[in-house]
DNA sequence: CAGGGAAGTATTGTTAACAATACATGTCAA
DNA sequence: TTGACATGTATTGTTAACAATACTTCCCTG
């Protein structure tokens, strides 16, 4: 008798192309506005077209993408509305479940914690930018897996994500993703098991990332979808595009 | 020049469709483990099949529905972990929530909190169970509406009809959904701006629905699909069904 | 009568062709 | 040169047929 686990490709599929996608914005890879062509999806992740326009619209439900009726799906472009009620949703969660995970972390979870900063610090020192966006981002969501609530940690990974989304439109500076020694500080006061001090730097660490955002900024252009997906982990050489791409012409000006 | 505003019917379809199951599930006349068949679906709204799938997707993505391979589309039935996890993630949200709601209200928030408690009063005074229900949970997800998050409203909509769920699986006794004259003291402590007190009884009417819930208690069976969707608003008299149907047989029993 | 197996039916999963829409290109006139 | 218009191309949306799987029923055997 073998495992009655389906090993099903259909939905480990999908979920192959939401997590990359997932991935490939939260680390800042994807900027807003991109354009997600069914063509190039059902390219570099070699399946159906039904298949990328599932994956599509599971990802337009969590306000990643953007789906525009007949026109196609594009990474999504939070205003500043959405800005404002992603920032008030994590604070409304994250300082109370930092405090829950001050109270009741175990070892291995500690261990985790600990081992993550670790990353997020050398990181830092080789000055790789993507992939310091990426655990900066992941740190907040590993609070969640911490805990042990899945509900939370897959809530947390949207609002993290979107969050990534947020700061690539309106982060003012290089200094948006970067000074945080912050996580240390946050893990430290979770070890000593200080449940209120976690919290209150919690928040105060999402209000510092909120008062970095400037919303004047103008926007930028959309990235280059191939070359992002192409490399399996993003940890390669794709810079930041200068020149818009073709798809992203009509959505130059603001107005 | 007329509006932007695309009236395309595709999304608004896809929406009737997911709305109508969940707000079936909210006020239990669907019971965990129904079979959602496409073709009942699409008969159901007059659609066709690309929509009735597209509809089970995003519901399998708020976790209301459970998709198995080349079986179909069954409402979701959460275990004593998922619903854990769901009244987890509630406490921390929905006290926080509500002290800010007691901070920040308008006129117009509190007068429609207010219509609501008085509807729910009415439905309770005449004994009509779904409507009670239904109520019962639209509050909560009011609260969040009233404090103008987008995002924490449509948590609120998935956590509390996930909530239903788990009362329908594990509920115990009439009382598990009713005795909820405390939606009203949570609303005078609003009222009164008193953020602290607001937030400490909407903790404790969590607290309050989760100790209701009796684990040890033998699953029911599933509702008859067409008859739920046949009626528009379900105020009809739906009265829950005792024989299991056909497409359910095989989850009677339960290892 | 119970259990197992085989054929038929029903349902879901997938693909491919078609239709509809938007986008790009090139032409013409002012 | 610029703008509008028409044409052609590319992309998305939809449908229907086909394939694969599960379920039901019936029959057969013990």
């Amino acid at each position: 008798m073998r495992h009655i686990r389906d090993a099903d490709s259909s939905l480990d599929d999908e979920h192959r192309i939401v997590d990359r996608i997932y991935s490939a914005v939260m680390q800042q890879a994807l900027a807003p506005r991109t354009k997600l062509s069914e063509a190039t999806i059902c390219e570099s992740f070699g399946v159906g077209r039904m298949r990328a326009r599932r994956a599509l619209l599971l990802l337009a439900s969590q306000g990643i993408v953007e789906l525009r009726s007949n026109r196609g799906a594009f990474v999504a472009s939070p205003d500043q509305r959405d800005a404002d009620e992603i920032f008030e949703a994590r604070i409304h969660i994250e300082p109370s479940l930092t405090a829950q995970v001050a109270q009741r972390y175990d070892a291995a979870g500690l261990r985790t914690l600990r081992d993550h900063v670790a990353k997020e610090k050398s990181a830092r020192a080789s000055e790789n930018r993507q992939e310091i966006i990426r655990l900066s981002g992941e740190f907040h969501v590993l609070i969640a897996t911490v805990s042990g609530n899945g509900f939370l940690t897959r809530t947390l990974r949207e609002l993290v994500t979107r969050t990534s989304l947020i700061v690539a439109m309106f982060g003012s500076g290089p200094a948006s993703c970067c000074r945080e020694d912050e996580h240390e500080t946050i893990l430290d006061a979770i070890e000593a098991r200080d449940a209120s001090r976690a919290s209150d730097l919690a928040r105060a660490h999402l209000e510092t990332i909120r008062r970095n955002l400037d919303f004047t900024k103008t926007p930028d252009s959309g990235s280059d979808l191939v070359s992002v997906l192409r490399s399996p982990s993003f940890s390669g050489s794709v810079t930041s595009q200068t020149a818009a791409p073709k798809e992203l012409k009509n959505f130059a000006n603001g107005s």
